[in-house]
DNA sequence: ACGGATTGCCGTATCGGCCAAATGGCCGA
């Protein structure tokens, strides 16, 4: 949990940053404690084991005082300085700074000038008018922050999948292992995996309920029992999260599996089909209507086979098409993870990745790829210390090596090129053209108008050396909104122009989602998933993408990474003669 | 607060876009 650390602390030290900041602090002591935090957020060994080694204070940027703070937080998960300024300050400060376009400054300015320190009152303050007529504020800004604070609202209590998924894990793998549960499932919709989750659900079969529930409500992870009955309880845990755990007679387990997975539009359907058949299909079974004879419920199977349908997986089940499909036996061979053969999407220490060339190649042959690409930044993101023409070049001629050295392995020279305002690209085409994988993505000028950036993102589309659109919405879960682009129009580019379009599975991004997946398979681009790999332990991690592409219906011929080498060659092939 | 040179003290991430204010602060990647 070394990497837990790391975030912890950099995570504290950018958050006593910030409320300096708001407090008025010396503007240099606060860049210290962001550079300190950057510094730990991008070390490669444990912050832990470098105090012990005492190696920290070596890193440029981390001094006594920094390495004094890390000790504190790996020890307490707090340090003197944020417990003083929480003293200081209003607790809604921090909460302010997550909406976008308001940065420390902001912050302070609202909160010396008006006394705003939490949203409600920022709400309040911008609907009266009050903020436009603060120096370096007007109309339109006091506009924007109304519009953040909104998307912000409707961001809120949903959990990105990837933050859910593994706490899910971690409470079944615990139920598990008890002697008298039969069966232990995520329900609901982390279980269908949607990208973002409001609570989980977690299912077990047992004959006898208590076991299950002491040991659930006494998990060390649970803040709080709000509810518990006989055989249902609710927590919250120390995350935020809340957990609903049921315990059902074995004979009911498929039933009940079925009916709390949903989406409740794919219950509805199934139950209107059964209906038509005679049938009543609740969460306790399969059961006739005129006779109440029970029918079957132990599995999912039973509740499927009961309306005459094979089994549809959790991720199909939103009632887009799937009881249709399944009835004509024409469900999708929905791709695997272990159809994907490369990650074509990760950075190294070229740019801000934290682990080396050969260190990155060599874990993706451990991990069993066939082929991986490098795709560091170009300078075009200047933040990233990105390559620029002659640092491709010799990055390229590095890599060959690396491959020769490493062997069995498939080593592309990539490049991740800035796609600038004007549609162009940072790097110059006749030095894209050499590489041997080319991602354009946007990392600026997100405020553009749909019809802007969906031309911007066509142009690059049409420079003829890109080969996947990366992160194509720019969204961060929970934290950024989509950018406005036409989605329709550049997948009718992509499809023209010979490009691939990314599902980038870093778990704060899933962009592309499902439903844009499932119209690239419709329209004919491939979709690549990708890890964005900024870290060693990050390379490969694509299982987020595989279950976000299975709710966009694809099979493995739809992803390009699950296709050979010689494959991806020969499809790049028809575009660059 | 850090780091390096002036060993006491001084300067300190990059850069474009946006907006408010008429050149500059703030934000975000």
């Amino acid at each position: 949990m070394a990497q837990h650390d790391n975030k912890t602390v950099a995570e504290i030290l950018a958050r006593v940053a910030d409320l300096m900041e708001i407090r008025g602090d010396n503007a240099f002591r606060v860049r210290a404690f962001r550079r300190a935090s950057q510094a730990i957020e991008n070390l490669a060994e444990p912050v832990s084991s470098m105090l012990e080694a005492k190696t920290l204070s070596d890193i440029p940027g981390i001094g006594a005082g920094a390495v004094a703070r890390a000790s504190q937080i790996v020890e307490s998960g707090t340090c003197d300085d944020l417990v003083q300024l929480e003293k200081d300050l209003p607790k809604g400060l921090f909460e302010m700074l997550r909406i976008g376009g308001l940065g420390p400054k902001k912050v302070k300015l609202f909160y010396d000038e008006l006394g705003i320190a939490d949203l409600d009152a920022l709400e309040t303050a911008a609907r009266a008018g009050h903020l436009a007529a603060l120096p370096r504020m007007g109309a339109k800004s006091q506009a924007k922050i109304l519009d953040e604070i909104e998307a912000f609202r409707r961001r809120s209590g949903r959990i990105p999948l990837g933050v859910a998924l593994p706490q899910g894990h971690a409470i079944v793998e615990v139920l598990r292992a008890l002697p008298g549960t039969e069966r232990v499932d995520l329900a609901g919709s982390c279980r269908r995996g949607r990208e973002t989750i409001g609570d989980l659900d977690v299912l077990v079969a047992a004959d006898e309920s208590q076991e299950a529930m002491d040991c659930f409500v006494n998990l060390p992870a649970v803040a709080e029992v709000m509810l518990r009955g006989d055989t249902k309880c609710s927590v919250r845990l120390d995350s935020g999260l809340q957990v609903d755990l049921r315990v059902l007679e074995p004979a009911s387990f498929g039933a009940a599996l079925h009916y709390f997975t949903g989406s409740k539009h794919h219950n509805i359907a199934v139950r209107d089909r059964a209906k038509r058949k005679g049938l009543r299909i609740s969460e306790y079974g399969v059961f006739c209507e005129s006779t109440n004879e029970r029918l079957g419920g132990a599995s999912e199977e039973e509740i499927f086979a009961a309306v005459g349908l094979p089994f549809i997986p959790p991720e199909l089940r939103e009632n887009r098409g799937e009881i249709e499909a399944a009835e004509a036996q024409k469900l999708p061979r929905l791709l695997e993870a272990g159809d994907l053969r490369g990650d074509m999407h990760l950075h190294t220490t070229d740019s801000d990745g934290k682990a080396d060339a050969v260190t990155m190649v060599r874990h993706a042959k451990s991990l069993g790829f066939d082929y991986v690409a490098i795709t560091d930044h170009s300078f075009g993101l200047p933040v990233t210390q990105g390559l620029d023409a002659a640092g491709l070049v010799a990055q390229r001629e590095r890599l060959r090596r690396i491959q020769e050295e490493v062997g069995g392995i498939e080593v592309l020279a990539g490049v991740e090129a800035e796609i600038l305002a004007d549609g162009s690209l940072d790097l110059p085409v006749d030095v894209l053209r050499e590489q041997d994988w080319v991602i354009a993505s946007v990392h600026s000028g997100f405020s553009m108008g749909s019809e802007e950036m969906t031309a911007r993102v066509i142009a690059a589309l049409d420079s003829g050396v890109v080969d996947c659109l990366g992160h194509p919405t720019g969204r961060l879960l929970g934290e950024r909104d989509a950018y406005a682009i036409d989605l329709e129009a550049v997948l009718q580019a992509a499809s023209r122009a010979h490009v691939a379009m990314e599902l980038n599975a870093a778990p704060s991004r899933l962009d592309l989602n499902a439903n844009t997946c499932r119209r690239a398979r419709e329209v004919g681009v491939p979709v690549v998933i990708s890890s964005d790999a900024h870290a060693l332990e990050q390379l490969g991690a694509l299982e987020l993408g595989v279950t976000t592409a299975r709710r966009g219906w694809l099979e493995s011929k739809h992803v390009l990474n699950s296709w050979s080498y010689e494959q991806i060659q020969a499809w790049r092939a028809q575009r660059l003669p």
